[in-house]
DNA sequence: TTTTTTGCAAAACCTTTGCAGTTGG
DNA sequence: CCAACTGCAAAGGTTTTGCAAAAAA
């Protein structure tokens, strides 16, 4: 595997111990940069540059957003986050978990993470299939979930 | 809107085919949209708006980028094409197929059409792992294909 | 004090929209 | 003829970049 050379050997598991990694690489913990760990570990959800730099609806301070997505990079470099991409709409971040992938629902628009493991046959199947060594981390394993399923098998078509 | 009315029942198989949908359909058939198709049906892999309108290398006429948006869509909504995302870039045009899907390779970028019935078994792992009912129309199934694997293989870190 | 980081403004991309003029049927 | 379509220009939404001022260490 590939570890970092300073910071804790994985990702973070909290927003304390990601400000502890970030002080490992000498980089600096801002205002700024508190928010967006904060933000990216409370959200418990992926969430988008704007939502974090507008304070995320009233319960964190704001801050600029180029700022935001100046830190978004910056903790990507680090390992403490990532951020994936959903059909059209904005990019999305969350704190870099080693075992999670995401699954999202091109519906309802929410999006989930998984344990990575939970996704290998998955992974077999598309080997198998296809040959390509499946990743559901940058893009997402889209579709409908159970709950919109239901809501389509009430009424359509 | 829902269910095409006219124009033929499945998505067409060559340029020709679909510009008489077009016609069934009581649009018209301009150069710039003939351009579209055949740019769409000619390319042999999903392509930008872009290189259409850029003329695809040289291959074809050029015509205006908003144009090409328009045609696009309007293509979209009569069954004929359909776009999907990759990551960062721009959105990603073919023709329509009903029993194609799409998986892209994160690597070299390329993206390729294969059988939706030869991904019935990954749907079914998707179901059975997380539920979900997944779909790689919109969102092509993402990874690193077999070329790019060993690439990685031979020679990484 | 030194180097990093911020806020603001502007630009870069991709895509959509308004509008007056052109064109297919 | 006339509704559909086009090119051009401008705007919209997301992300990046330049730079002088502010702040962390």
């Amino acid at each position: 595997m590939s570890v970092p050379a300073l910071a804790s050997a994985v990702a973070a598991t909290d927003p304390e111990s990601a400000l502890q990694a970030i002080r490992d690489r000498r980089l600096r913990v801002t205002a700024c940069r508190r928010l967006v760990v904060e933000a990216l570990y409370g959200a418990g959800r992926p969430v988008t540059a704007e939502e974090i730099a507008s304070g995320m609806y009233g319960r964190l301070p704001r801050c600029d957003l180029a700022s935001v997505y100046r830190n978004l990079e910056t903790l990507e470099d680090a390992g403490l986050a990532h951020h994936m991409h959903m059909g059209h709409g904005p990019g999305l971040y969350a704190p870099a978990a080693d075992d999670q992938e995401y699954v999202a629902c091109e519906r309802c628009g929410r999006s989930q993470a998984v344990p990575a493991a939970s996704l290998d046959e998955v992974r077999a199947a598309v080997r198998h299939a296809v040959g390509y060594a499946a990743s559901f981390l940058h893009s997402p394993l889209t579709g409908l979930c159970p709950a919109c399923q239901e809501k389509r098998g009430a009424r359509s078509r």
